[in-house]
DNA sequence: CATCGCTAAAAAGTATACAGTATCTAAAAC
DNA sequence: GTTTTAGATACTGTATACTTTTTAGCGATG
């Protein structure tokens, strides 16, 4: 049993702050999702042949019927591709994709993030700073750590504009973006470029420099896809 | 049994063609999704009050395992929400929500629909008429349908660009945006300048006429969102 | 030797039954 | 009148079995 489902591996959807006593519940198809959706994105589930759900489930010591809603919503999300009675697989990557990916959240990204430096309050200022330390510490951990703490820092740098819907496609477009940046970085450790242009970005924000903090994140997204493309990919 | 399963019955998920002698070969939580997805941007399941599963497992003639995969679906596509141990609610409709779906619309299918009139082939323009007199000719008939001849129409302008993910990100605000123009849609049948509005974009996209297209949609999708916001909607 | 078709194993999809638990309602107790 | 408690309801998850489809093996055939 390689992963368990004991409380401590809960991963929050986005590490959302969840403090003020507020308990919470959660199904173990959610569970499940959250587990396989990193796994995909760390790249340890393989990406040629389909998942065995009976395999998994026994690994995962659950049933098939959370499973399989987890492999639904997942793919949902874009992560799998399934066929009917052949399964769930590991969506492909190809060069493609990365550019739409990339290309849609340059379309949505910068605005919400400038718009949210103005909403922000100070709970919200806060936890950028908490998510930025936090990507700091990371910086020479494992790749997939990096990149989960990578994701936060970018989405906490969005969620205070409140718009739940734009915020779970933002989320989606950055999930999706990460397996790339998980399958083409350099195991080069600690990337000098992204820490500072997080810097700049975690400054603009705190600033309330709206157009600023959009242009640097504009110029960041557009840097890391040429990067992906180039073969070498500083964590975005 | 109000909606039986039966072949006919099937949905096609955005009335793609499926021409070419191409078997559609779909599971049964598939073809749940698909009905359930309709009826609830029908207006048909009450919003007010969660779904008892199996009460909606016995109407559909189905187990709750597809009820359940279909569900869970639903809810990451945004038309539902859950909370653990208390099941599935139609999502509410606000009219902050309303303003946030046709803001992303407008960052998103005027661009796509420009890219798609440049890329179209002779079959995408068949096809793209041929949605076009569907609409035409379901002017008369109940508003669900028109509104679905409408999604169609609109995602035939869309399609041609072979983005997969653009594609569902817009198809799913579509389905999102639907909701709220089946709901406050008065019961006035033919709507002539939304009739006018269509004409202007099939001409322009059968033109190639990209940046007339693109205009022509973001004005469309602007005064249908203040049509909404005026109460009155024509369907967009 | 390649290919076709048959057979058997494997896996997906679905149904059913059952257990456990959370939520809600309403009656009962204080 | 407020709180407690009991019961009903319904969601969540497991176990099992059955059906259908896919896939792989394998021998027969051209």
């Amino acid at each position: 049993m390689a992963t368990t489902l004991s409380p401590a591996a809960i991963l929050s959807d986005d590490g959302r702050t969840r403090g003020e006593g507020v308990i919470l519940v959660q199904t173990l198809a959610d569970r499940i999702f959250a587990i396989v959706r990193e796994r995909i994105v760390a790249g340890t589930l393989p990406g040629d042949r389909p998942i065995r759900q009976d395999a998994l489930a026994a690994e995962l010591g659950v049933s098939k019927i959370p499973l399989r809603e987890a492999l639904a919503r997942l793919e949902q999300e874009g992560l799998l591709q399934s066929a009917a009675n052949r399964g769930y697989m590991v969506g492909a990557m190809t060069a493609a994709q990365a550019e739409e990916i990339y290309e849609l959240r340059l379309r949505l990204e910068p605005v919400a993030a400038a718009r949210a430096a103005l909403l922000a309050d100070d709970g919200d200022r806060a936890t950028l700073i908490a998510r930025f330390e936090a990507l700091d510490q990371a910086a020479n951990s494992d790749l997939p750590r990096v990149a989960l703490c990578n994701r936060q820092f970018h989405m906490a740098m969005i969620r205070p504009i409140g718009r739940p819907l734009t915020i779970q496609i933002i989320r989606q477009l950055a999930v999706l973006a990460e397996r790339y940046v998980v399958a083409h970085l350099q195991p080069a450790g600690r990337d000098a470029r992204a820490h500072l242009e997080h810097r700049e970005q975690l400054d603009a924000f705190l600033a309330r420099d709206a157009d600023r903090l959009q242009a640097l994140l504009d110029g960041h997204i557009r840097s890391t896809l040429s990067d992906l493309k180039g073969g070498f990919a500083p964590v975005c």
